[in-house]
DNA sequence: CTTAGGG
DNA sequence: CCCTAAG
């Protein structure tokens, strides 16, 4: 059986891979394996492919320590290239079911940055070469950093039916663009040939997402079932039924050499001459893999500014997921839903029925996702930086874009359907006959308008997105390997369930465009001028599954509380992104829970059982701590 | 680094 | 979840 590898993602030649971020703490491995297993599990890839103009040169020149250190960098990259040459992804490629990658073991971003050959040598390169090229001359001109815009052309294509570049400067960009066909994002299983290295580059060729997605209700309960069309294909994949696509992140181990030189930075901008310090924090790092990382990141994020205060007024606080939106958006206030703060999912719909013998309840709605838009990025990067950086820098704008906070939105010609608990039946969504317009939104989590926090010419912009299709799993995560990455407790009612392949392009409906507005471009002079690493970002949210809280007032029925360690250590130590504080605050928040009406719970209800225990259990060690206060005292 | 609590 | 003071 021939393996597909899952591994590479498009992005304008270079691989984009979106894993489930538990994959992406260090030590995590990550299966490819045959779809021949366990149908009912598979996995969703998002390809994303970036096109980009360039914007301007900056006119500053750098000091000379960073010139240094960007030569640090340099050399730095070259000698990652030459390792990157060595790397081949189709090493990996044919592994089984029990075959895993550890990406611990890879030297991350040149693994990643390994393609089939036709990428190194071709179009990606190409296109690149030119950069470099651009990029020397202006460094010469003492602007050694240019300002790279890689924008998210989908919308545009969609609006106006083609790829329309208004920039009139000779840029890169244009020759990426032409030598890349456009077209942005692809969720495509069948495209996923290596040897099509243009399989990402035309929307006509690669239709976005391939795979149909059946939203379906599950006859068995609201598990969702991801199952793959294709069962002799192979998946990087959860072993759940569950799927989460988020922003890839470099092991821990690899992150810390690689801080330096890349920028890996959560915000849009990414500036790798100024990175002098990791601008983000691996997950689990904090108190596992990296316990001299955190501490010196700690300090030094602490010593630097104390970021609320000094950067901005409030700089990213509560904004962290917030897209920085632009005039329109301010003046729209649309505080109240993030209608418009949405990157849009262009979604084919086809109302089809596979089983036209059955009745319409058990039928299935095949939804095809044509496309959807990663909101702008934007870049920078010195010039002297070499290619492979500038790929990689992109790749990690990319991935973090997809890395944070964003939710997934239903709209239902043009209108936003929120209510997560009706039925695609009682949607409309499974009318059949009629091709309803259908798309969805990649929308940020808790939508907030911004202001556009000034600080003389430093504006920064962050959007921490992410793209999460997660439905419940069934197994207590701190149980299950990390392998699985895939984690529990999606908001989501979409049941995602990629079927039949043949899919007539006329059967795709676009979005109104008024529907969904795009994330507005970001000021040139915005970005990047703020160090990245004097950012922290803050940790996605993750709600807690029945399964984790049932793991985690076990634990402390049997620990106790006030040992948040052990509890980690004994129920949740496979969970990376449980951190004992994690499970520390999940109980005061579970007590409390317990202690509210049911009518003020929000989020996943958990049963009044697991409630009762945790008020009891919280009861008991109460006690047991006033005894021993007690005791000490006399 | 862990705990405990406030935010 | 984050941040911090304390231990």
């Amino acid at each position: 059986m021939v393996s597909q590898t899952r591994l590479e993602y498009g992005f304008n030649g270079y691989q984009v891979p979106v894993f489930p971020r538990a994959c992406r703490s260090a030590r995590v491995r990550v299966p490819i394996r045959k779809t021949s297993g366990n149908s009912q599990k598979r996995a969703f890839e998002i390809l994303v492919s970036v096109a980009g103009e360039l914007l301007q040169e900056s006119k500053t020149s750098v000091p000379e320590d960073q010139q240094i250190a960007r030569k640090n960098l340099v050399s730095k990259e070259q000698e990652d290239e030459r390792q990157s040459t060595k790397c081949n992804i189709s090493d990996q490629e044919t592994c089984d079911e029990k075959t895993f990658i550890s990406y611990h073991q890879i030297d991350t971003l040149n693994k990643f940055s390994c393609a089939p050959d036709w990428f190194n040598s071709k179009a990606a390169d190409a296109n690149l070469k030119s950069f470099d090229q651009l990029a020397n001359v202006s460094g010469r001109n003492a602007n050694p950093s240019a300002e790279l815009r890689s924008s998210s052309l989908v919308s545009r294509e969609f609006s106006e039916g083609k790829v329309e570049d208004a920039g009139t400067e000779p840029s890169i960009i244009r020759t990426v663009k032409s030598e890349t066909p456009p077209l942005t994002v692809s969720l495509d299983v069948s495209q996923m040939d290596r040897k099509t290295p243009d399989f990402f580059c035309s929307d006509s060729k690669a239709s976005m997402f391939k795979d149909w997605i059946t939203l379906g209700p599950s006859r068995h309960s609201d598990t969702i079932d991801l199952v793959n069309r294709d069962d002799d294909k192979k998946y990087i994949g959860c072993t759940q039924a569950a799927t989460t696509l988020k922003a890839f992140r470099l092991p821990s181990n690899v992150a810390d050499q690689r801080i330096k030189n890349l920028s890996s930075s959560r915000h849009w901008g990414v500036s790798p001459n100024l990175n002098g310090g990791a601008s983000f924090r691996n997950d689990g790092k904090r108190f596992q893999d990296g316990r001299t990382s955190y501490s010196r990141q700690r300090s030094k994020r602490m010593s630097s500014f104390k970021r609320r205060g000094v950067l901005n007024q409030r700089p990213f606080s509560r904004s962290d997921r917030g897209f920085q939106l632009d005039n329109r958006f301010n003046s729209a206030d649309k505080r109240s839903d993030g209608d418009n703060s949405s990157a849009a999912i262009r979604v084919g719909s086809s109302i089809a029925s596979p089983h036209p013998h059955l009745g319409s309840r058990e039928r299935n709605v095949k939804l095809r996702i044509k496309s959807f838009k990663v909101p702008e990025l934007l870049v920078e990067i010195p010039t002297t930086a070499t290619v492979g950086s500038l790929k990689r820098t992109v790749m990690e704008a990319v991935t973090t874009a997809l890395g944070d906070g964003l939710h997934v939105g239903i709209l239902l010609q043009g209108k936003k359907v929120k209510e997560d608990g009706k039925t695609l039946l009682q949607t409309g969504i499974s009318r059949d006959g009629k091709h309803r317009n259908l798309g969805f939104m990649l929308e940020p989590g808790h939508p907030q308008i911004i202001p556009p926090p000034c600080l003389g010419e430093q504006r920064i912009t962050r959007h921490v997105t992410s793209f999460t299709l997660e439905p419940e799993t069934s197994g207590v995560s701190g149980h299950v390997p990390p392998v699985s990455g895939c984690n529990n407790g999606g908001e989501s009612d979409l049941h995602l369930v990629s079927s039949l392949p043949n899919i007539s392009a006329n059967t795709i409906t676009l979005l109104n465009s008024q529907s969904v507005l795009s994330i507005p471009a970001i000021s040139v002079g915005a970005l990047a001028v703020v160090p990245t690493h004097l950012r922290a970002r803050r940790r996605i949210r993750r709600p807690f599954s029945v399964s984790e809280v049932e793991a985690l007032v076990q634990a402390v029925e049997k620990l106790g509380t006030g040992r948040w360690r052990d509890v980690k250590l004994h129920a949740f130590d496979n969970a990376k992104h449980r951190t004992y504080v994690d499970l520390k605050d999940k109980w005061k928040t579970l007590v409390h829970t317990a202690r509210i009406s049911p009518q003020q719970r929000r989020g996943e209800p958990l049963p009044q059982e697991l409630l009762d225990r945790v008020l009891a259990v919280h009861a008991y060690w109460s006690q047991q701590q006033a005894k021993q206060l007690l005791e000490s005292g006399v």
